[in-house]
DNA sequence: TTGCTTATACAACAAATGTCGTTTATCCAT
DNA sequence: ATGGATAAACGACATTTGTTGTATAAGCAA
């Protein structure tokens, strides 16, 4: 019943919930995001409509919950972690949200070149997190809290591999990698004198 | 009649546009985005719902255009521009992003907690296309192309500027300019060594 | 001015959205 | 097992959305 689906132990939610959103990744594989109505989503969970706004209160609801489950779980598979005094660490991070892009916007996404922005507040979300756990166990770098650091670096990874993502002759992902982590793992670094001007 | 709003001559094309993104802008002072309905932009306008559809596909699209412009007026009324060459002139930028940031928060946007994801890309968009200008007049940043380099920083940009945003008891905008920019003019600086692991 | 081009107004339509109230089924603590 | 709590099913409704076709008006070039 509440709306950002909090965690929760009954069945008849989970059930649900799992329902719709297994329905819309696989309508996903058939479509667009924006040619996918809720009645659509509600058919295929075998769920009736009004029941799936007991539970989100629109699809872009729906499809962050998803993404941010789905990309959190394929890091959970590839034993993805953030130490923030390891540099390399973040490439597993890097190379995890290219992949995640890959897969989810081969079929459909991709095509409009155009990603859904729930889509994208969603992984970057699950970065932060990651990011932020690792952070919090370092001491300060410089002035700027570790959720500011998070944030920062969580956009601006994600931003890097949209630009590799939507690049028209891309290299592989392990390639990018490499240079993502150079440009983002300077936020970690301790201060070096600026440019005057 | 081009969905995209491009550049165009005919006066009747750019009255119609003005006059909706004036009338979006006005509603956004009453109440949030969600509750503004296209008719009602297109009333408030004096412009036919139809011809609505003529010039962009949603209303999520016409905020880009509006957002993208009012953010980019606002930069020019400031005389902000941006040298690679020297880090202290991103200030001006993070500074801009702040400020419209509170300015367009401040009634209905921020009380909610959440920002319009198509004014986040607006914003963003804005911001890449003037950190792209300034970087190719300079020499390559290491492996990473200018286009890279651009998205990087101004998706990290707008990320810790929307990261102070939403911070409870934030400081002045003023204060926090130093902090991001230490953290995001590094990206503009040759790599140091990386830590090993 | 004339005439061609094109943007806008307008009406109408099917479809989708968001909400509400009622009934039925499921969960879970006792 | 019983009973209270609550989730889901279902039908209904007003509203919004996105599209289509035609008529009117504005721009612009000759």
């Amino acid at each position: 019943m509440a709306h950002p689906p909090v965690e929760t132990v009954d069945p008849r939610i989970r059930r649900t919930r799992a329902l719709l959103s297994e329905a819309l990744g696989t309508l996903l594989e058939q479509r667009p995001f924006g040619e996918i109505s809720i009645q659509d989503i509600a058919d295929r969970a075998t769920v009736n409509r009004a029941t799936f706004y007991d539970h989100y209160p629109d699809k872009e609801a729906l499809l962050e919950c998803m993404v941010a489950q789905r990309f959190f779980q394929l890091l959970e598979r590839r034993k993805v972690s953030f130490d923030a005094g390891c540099a390399s660490s973040l490439g597993g991070i890097v190379l995890g949200v290219c992949d995640y892009l890959t897969e989810v916007g081969g079929s459909s996404e991709g095509a409009g070149r155009r990603l859904e922005p729930h889509l994208e507040a969603a992984v970057i979300g699950v970065v932060r997190r990651m990011i932020l756990d690792g952070a919090k166990k370092h001491s300060p770098a410089g002035t700027a809290s570790p959720e500011m650091v998070a944030t920062t670096v969580s956009w601006g990874l994600y931003g890097a591999a949209k630009e590799w993502y939507l690049t028209p002759n891309r290299c592989p992902s392990e390639e990018v990698v490499g240079t993502i982590v150079e440009l983002i793992s300077r936020a970690f670094r301790p201060a070096p004198a600026l440019a005057s001007g």
